[in-house]
DNA sequence: CTGAAAGCGCTTACAG
DNA sequence: CTGAAAGCGCTTACAG
């Protein structure tokens, strides 16, 4: 039983011939020893270490937990295993970054964080194949991502269809890519819908719930007030929600508020809140299997989830009174 | 510059001995080539992965992502990488477990996720070290845990400072040790304060926002009803208070909550949440930090983490009216 | 149809 | 002080 006819028995080589009894008794001594093969040897010879790395921002976001968990899903189903590494690190000394580099531990690379930094630097001076997840920036490689000025536009319509014209933009980090298009959507809403939108009424801040509070208070001492808001995330909106409470506003009757992403805490709020729910998983999947495509030589192109977003109707919002 | 020399230069062997010359040629030459060893090579001669594998039950949860978040970034500290298991997956089929444990990707693991399913089979009867992370339980290796029945004393106590005697206990899943230790802890402080409970007034509940909620109503369809609710979740926190919603209670006045485990939502929330802030980050490093001993061959120990827990008082609770 | 041999990129006794 | 050699566990042309 030669080492060789036995490994390519176990790998179903298509170009090997044995006698059925042969390759019989080598499956049976393989099962009878539950023989695995040992990764790092085949990954050595193969040069294919059948490992994904994941570069993930801040994971207090609940959008990246869903990033990792569509994308570990996936990557399981594709035959690959996922190393994770925070961006804050990743960025910071490289430590991690090398390892998973320039190790040669990672046949591929996800990034769902920010595309200006050291991650992405030391990716494009690499032949290593990457994907972005969620984020999406001209000639920078593959991205996969939502349609998130159509979410936007969709938050907008509904504001619309209430009755408000009086509609605020409690937008995200300026610089941020996925920010700038919910930006967009808004103003493709509002312009769709004839109507104007002072400067004082677009406000950036920090997809967080201090963030929103923040902002919403800046946004509720504006003159007109506006009587709807339209937030780039679910925790800004919670914030802002947060926020109108001071002045003793009531949502929704005072305020309307539209949130982006869905969770389930959304349903529990008080208000239940009302939020745009986005493809997240469906965007990490099609992430994985588009960067395990590029591993194997195809070429793919940039790529926005087409799946439509849904407005779920809770109880954040309803027509001014 | 033989190549064994300078192995031995890069890797700091204690026992080699150069001229100081020799090691300068090496160094830059090194740099100058920004010479990485390969992992899956030096894994190989070694073996030793630098990696380890962290099984997380549903990352949906706050607490799973602030524990990948400690682990990562200890692992990072004492020089490994981690691969990710999603639990359901690894219990399931158990592709992504054979990948793992069998194909030695790893040197060790940290086990998130419940004790009773395959994933401790698998592992009691191989000898890869691995730790338990916020799980307990006895004769099933080595588990770093928190003072779960500490955190619950304290919400006692301040319930029952502020006056309350009629205090419920919405916990975790019955078979969950985690929950059961927060139950005890319930019941000491109780007992400590003299208090009774009646049967119904504890409940059994998922670690979500609508386990919470039903198991609010069963609450607070007791006789006599609670006039105070020690949650074992910020989850079911939240799902109770959107209970007592539905029959016009109000929070706190008629009804006082306190959730366990701390977020950033907590303070955002109507009313904001009071609740109990664990050490989680820390309890995440410290099992990092006890993996990587075990793998050295040191003999370890079950360890609580003693870092009391902390009450974070906002609005969710006060004297009964 | 089957096995001996080379080699993936390292580390580490061992010999000079 | 330095280098040649073996070997980690695989896969894969290549020769019988």
């Amino acid at each position: 039983v030669g080492t060789s006819v036995a490994s390519r028995v176990l790998n179903a080589d298509p170009t090997v011939s044995v006698r059925p009894e042969t390759r019989e008794r080598i499956l049976e001594a393989a099962r009878s020893l539950s023989y695995t093969p040992n990764a790092f040897a085949r990954g050595l010879k193969t040069a294919r270490t059948m490992t994904l790395g994941l570069v993930l921002p801040n994971l207090a976001y609940a959008v990246n937990a869903e990033i990792i968990r569509g994308a570990v899903k996936q990557a399981e189903r594709e035959g690959y295993v996922v190393l994770v590494a925070d961006a804050e690190e990743f960025e910071r000394a490289g430590d991690a970054y090398h390892r998973l580099l320039q190790e040669r531990r990672v046949d591929g690379m996800l990034i769902a964080s920010g595309t200006r930094g050291r991650a992405i630097d030391g990716l494009t001076s690499q032949p290593l194949p990457f994907v972005l997840v969620n984020r999406r920036e001209a000639n920078v490689g593959v991205s996969v991502s939502l349609d998130d000025a159509a979410g936007m536009r969709l938050a907008v319509e509904y504001l619309v269809g209430l009755g408000h014209t009086q509609i605020a933009h409690l937008g995200g980090p300026e610089n941020v890519d996925t920010a700038q298009r919910r930006l967009a959507g808004f103003e493709q809403g509002m312009t769709a819908a004839g109507l104007g939108v002072p400067r004082s009424h677009v406000v950036h801040a920090p997809f967080s719930e201090q963030g929103g509070y923040d902002a919403g208070q800046r946004l509720l001492a504006t003159n007109p007030r506006p009587t709807a808001i339209a937030a780039a995330s679910l925790a800004s909106a919670i914030g802002a929600i947060a926020a109108s409470r001071t002045p003793g506003l009531t949502v929704p009757e005072d305020l309307s508020v539209v949130g982006f992403h869905d969770a389930p805490i959304a349903e529990y709020l008080n208000p239940p809140l009302t939020t745009i729910r986005m493809p997240l998983q469906e965007m990490a999947e099609v992430a994985i299997g588009t960067l395990v495509k590029l591993i194997g030589g195809a070429s793919v192109e940039d790529m926005v989830i087409s799946t439509p977003p849904e407005l779920i109707e809770r109880g954040s919002a309803s027509a001014p009174t």
